[in-house]
DNA sequence: GACATTAATCGTAATATTGCAATATACTAA
DNA sequence: TTAGTATATTGCAATATTACGATTAATGTC
């Protein structure tokens, strides 16, 4: 079907799968990286960068601002994106409670 | 398309990708999560624990398997599932890197 | 205003994912 | 060997995602 049942699913289950959707993505996972390495960046600089045209780029923006992890401000014609520290560590917290989760009692087989 | 281009992305990226987007669905996130709650487990507990049908279940399941974050051992006519412990920690470290980047550089805007 | 530059949006094609009914397989028990 | 139980696989329909050409919108420059 294509259609997650997030219906059936709890808040925290539904919202750690939004996170790391928005990570499962390659070109996501670059266009951080490449946000944490150079501190401010326009989108020019990423479609070089990535190597994936421009409305691409711009399409996989959108998913990473909607979600709140990055910002973008308009400067002149262009637009400066970068992580949006909060937000990135709000979920940063969220993502390590579940992958932290104590392995001790598990790994019976 | 549909069809990332990991050709263009370093080795990091794409297994940063692939094990977010097991992650990337809620299903997978409440089996791994109900795996690490109860210790064994078989299918037929997570039919019932998750909602969802035998099939669908079985799919998710295959997929962590192949990813090696979970192990399944045959016992009888039921499989114990559980958490591969060494694998798990290997992909903490892996995710752990690129959640823990330094913030204090960025947020510009 | 006319033009250049930059990024967003639209439209669409190709591929991937999700879910499940039906079926197959593997094992156990009687 | 037959019946029952548990899980895997197959096949398919519905939806989602990815990518990009073409276009549009917004701004700055002359």
């Amino acid at each position: 079907m294509g259609l997650a049942k997030t219906e059936m699913f709890t808040d925290e289950q539904n919202e750690i799968s939004l996170f790391a959707k928005a990570f499962g993505h390659p070109a996501r996972v670059a266009i951080l990286e490449h946000l944490f390495k150079i501190n401010s960046c326009v989108c020019g600089d990423l479609v070089n960068e990535i190597g994936l045209a421009q409305p691409t780029i711009s399409q996989h923006l959108k998913e990473l601002k909607h979600l709140g992890l990055i910002k973008g401000n308009v400067e002149g014609t262009s637009v400066c994106y970068c992580i949006n520290t909060e937000n990135w560590s709000k979920m940063k917290d969220i993502m390590n409670l579940f992958l932290n989760q104590d392995l001790s009692k598990t790994d019976c087989c």
